[in-house]
DNA sequence: TATGAATGAGTATTCATTCAT
DNA sequence: GATGAATGAATACTCATTCAT
C-alpha cells in the first residue's frame, strides 16, 4: 500500500539541517541507484515545503536545491501532489511501525501506549513532521486525499484501540477514547509547528514531558 | 493594536455552515454600514479558507460568494494578507477576552485555566478557528507575521502563567509550564483540523472533555 | 480652439515647487470660482505628471494632492486624457503668445526669432514643460492626437517662416528652414529632460546660452 | 557592464518596417540559438515601444508579435522593464563606440565630435531611438535608473571633454560645454521624436544638416 | 458640488507540466 | 537520464470611469 522506497527512506531520518548531498554531482561516480536519488528528490521536498510551505516552494525550488532541472524530478516523481504524498508516508511509517510493536507486546496498554507515543512525537519532530501534520488536504486530489486519511485514521484507531485496552486492564481511568485519542494526537502533531532541530529540548525529551502530562493530569495527585 | 471592528466581528461568530445573508443583494434595503460589508467580506473570506484553504482561495472566490466584483474587495480590505489577517484576528479576540477575565478573576489558578482553555476551545471551532491555526506563517509579509507572532506568544504566555499561578497556590501539580503550555494549546487547536459545524458533539462538550483529560489524566485516581 | 480658462492659467506659471493651495480646504470662504478650481486641478495634474509620469500617475494621486475624492475630479474635467491636453494647452499658450508678437513686431528677423526662443525656453522650462513635450502622442485618443498635433505644427511653421523671413531680409544665413526648425526646437525641448526648479541657472539664462550658440555656431568667428 | 549579446545587436540594427522573421515559426529549421531569440524579442519589444509606448505595449502584444506566448518571453528576459532595459542598452551602445573611436582618433576635436556626432544621430534614428530618449526614467526601478543615469551621464562628459579640447585646439569657438552638450544632445535626441523610417532624408543627411548648423550658427557667415 | 461605492477591463507575473531531443 | 524550450491556466492587483445620492 506504502509506495517502494518509503521504508528505507524512513529510516534513515535526518535531524540535522545540513544539505543533502546530490547523488547527481559525481556523475560517473557508479551508477548511484534509481531508488537513491529518489530518495533524495523526496528528501529534498520535504525539507523544502517544512521550510516554506507547500504551495511557496516552487519545483524550481527543489530542482535547484538537488542541482538539476524541473524536469528531472518528473523522472522520479509523477507530480508535485505525488511529492507531498510520498513526504507524508516517508513521516508515517515510524509511527506505523510504533503502533506494530505496541500491538505485538505483551505489557499493559498504558505502558504500550506510552511507547507509541514516544515514537509518533520523533515522527513528528523528524524532517518530515511537516509534511505528515502541516500539508493541507486541501492540496491533494480527491484520491489521494482519500488515501491519506485512510491512513491517518489507521493510527487514530490504533491510539483509541489501546485506550480501550487500557481501560479494560484498568492502567487507564475512564475516558472518552474518540476525544482523548484527539487530544493526544493534537498535542503530538503541534509539535511540527514549534519544534525546530536547535531546539534546547531534545524530541525524546519533549515526547517524554507530554506523556508524563497526560499520564497525571494537572490536578496534583495524593502523593 | 487589532483592527477596529474586529470585536463586533468576532462577538457574533456563526456556526452554521448556512451562507452568510449578502448584504450587496438588496442594494437599497438600509444604508448597509461600510463595517457590516466589511465584515461580510472578513466572515466569507473565513469560510472561504476554511473550506479550501487559504493558497486555493481566490479573491475570485470570496467576491463570487459575495456577488460582487473582485476590485469591491480591495475596497474594504488592501491586500489577501491582510483579509487573512483580519481573519485571524477575530478569531483570536474571544480567546485574548478570556484570559484578560482570567487575570480578572479571584479564584484558583486551575479554575481560571479551566475557563479560559473553555473559550479557547469554542474560539478554535469558531469560522476563524481556521485561520488562527492553521494558516501558514510563510504566507504573510515578515511585518505581518511579527505582529502574529506577538499575538499568539501572548495567549502562550497567559497559559504559562496561569500553570505557574496554580503551581504556587497548589492547584496544579509539578510540571514544566513551557512543554505543559504546548501540550495543552496543541491539543485544542488541533480541534481546527477536524472539527465541523455538523459534529455531534458542540464545541463546548469536546472543551469539557479535553479539559477533563488535561486535569485528571489517563492515569486512574484513587477514588 | 484653445480650452476658456487656458490663458489665465498659463499667465500664471509657478516656477516654485510650493504646493498648490487647495481652493476645497477653506470650504466656506466665498464661493471659490469653479475656474479657480479647475486651475488647480490642471496645475495639481502638471506637476504630478512632470514628477511621475502620465501612466504612473493615477486619478487618485491627482485628487489626494487636492484633498478631494477622485469623481470630484471628472466635474471639472472629462477624461485623464483631457487633462493632459489640458496641460499641454496652459503650456502651449505663452509660445503661442511669443509667436505672436514676433509677426507683430517689425525688427528683422534673426532678432524676432532671437526673442521668440527665448521665450519658448521659459515655456518649456515651466511646469508645464513636461506635458508639452514628454507626454507621448500615444496616450491621447485620435481626435485629440490630431488637436495637439495641429497645434504643435503651428509653432513648427512659425520658426520655419521666421528662418525664411530671416534668409530673405539677410539676417539669417543659408540653411534648410525645415531641419534647422527641427533643431532648434529640439535642442530647446529637450530642457523638460533635465531642468529642475533647482537649477543654478535661470531659463532665461539657459535660453540666451542657447540661442547665443544657434547664432554663432561652434566654429570661432572672425572676430 | 552592457549585457553580452547587446553587441551583435546593435550591429544588425535594421531600418526597415518589415516585420521581424520569427524564428520560431520553422520550429525545427536548425537549433535557432537562444542568443538569436532573445535578440528578436529584444528587436520586437523595440519596435512595439517605438510604435505604441512602453505603457501601452503589453507583453501580450509583444509575444503575439513574436507568434509565441507571453511566459515564452520571461524565458528569455526578466521583466518588462528588463526588457526596456536591454533595448535601451543595445541602441547605446554605436553611440558609445563612436565615442571610443572620437578619444582614440587624432584629429582635431571639432571634427572629431562632427563624426561622434553623425554616429549618434544615427542611433537615434534607428528602431532603439525611442528606447534610448523618449522611455520615462519614471519607469525603471531605482536601480535601473541609476544605471541609465550613468550610462548617459558617460556620453554627455564625452561631449563635454570634446568641447573644451576644441576650444584648447582652436577648433571651437568659446561656448558654456555644458549648456552647449545639452543642446547639442538635445537637437539630436528629438530626431526620435519625428524621424520615420520612410523619411524623405536619410539619418545620416539629417544628421549632416543638424551638424552644420551648430558649426555655423544662424548668423550669415563673412563669406 | 462632492462623494461613497462599485465595476470592467486590463496586465505582469508565476508555475506545474509536457515533449522532442 | 536529463534538459532546453515552451505553454496554459491561474491570479493578485490597479485604475479610469460611472452613478445614485
Amino acid at each position: 500500500m506504502l509506495p517502494e522506497s518509503m521504508i528505507a527512506l524512513a529510516m534513515s531520518v535526518n535531524h540535522g539541517t545540513a544539505r543533502a548531498p546530490s547523488p547527481w554531482r559525481s556523475r560517473r561516480k557508479a551508477r548511484a541507484d534509481r531508488g537513491l536519488k529518489r530518495e533524495a528528490v523526496i528528501r529534498t521536498a520535504a525539507r523544502a515545503f517544512n521550510a516554506r510551505g507547500y504551495h511557496n516552494t516552487s519545483l524550481d525550488d527543489i530542482a535547484a536545491t538537488l542541482e538539476v532541472t524541473k524536469p528531472t524530478l518528473y523522472y522520479y516523481v509523477e507530480n508535485k501532489e505525488q511529492l507531498l504524498f510520498e513526504c507524508f508516508c516517508a513521516g508515517l511509517e515510524p509511527v506505523r511501525a510504533a503502533f506494530r510493536d505496541a500491538r505485538a507486546s505483551n505489557q499493559d496498554a498504558r505502558t504500550r501506549l506510552h511507547g507509541a507515543l514516544l515514537r509518533y512525537a520523533q515522527a513528528i519532530a523528524s524532517e518530515f513532521g511537516w509534511c505528515m501534520v502541516r500539508a493541507e488536504d486541501q492540496d491533494l486530489s480527491v484520491a489521494m486525499r482519500a488515501h491519506v486519511k485512510a491512513l491517518k485514521s489507521e493510527i487514530d484507531q490504533d491510539i483509541r484501540r489501546l485506550l480501550r485496552e487500557g481501560m479494560a486492564d484498568g492502567s487507564i481511568g475512564a475516558c472518552d477514547p474518540k476525544m482523548t485519542a484527539f487530544a493526544l494526537a493534537g498535542a503530538l502533531n503541534w509539535i511540527a509547528h514549534w519544534y525546530r532541530d536547535n531546539q534546547s529540548q531534545s524530541a525524546a525529551q519533549i515526547a517524554a514531558a507530554f506523556v508524563a502530562l497526560f499520564e497525571n493530569g494537572l490536578r496534583p495527585r495524593a502523593a
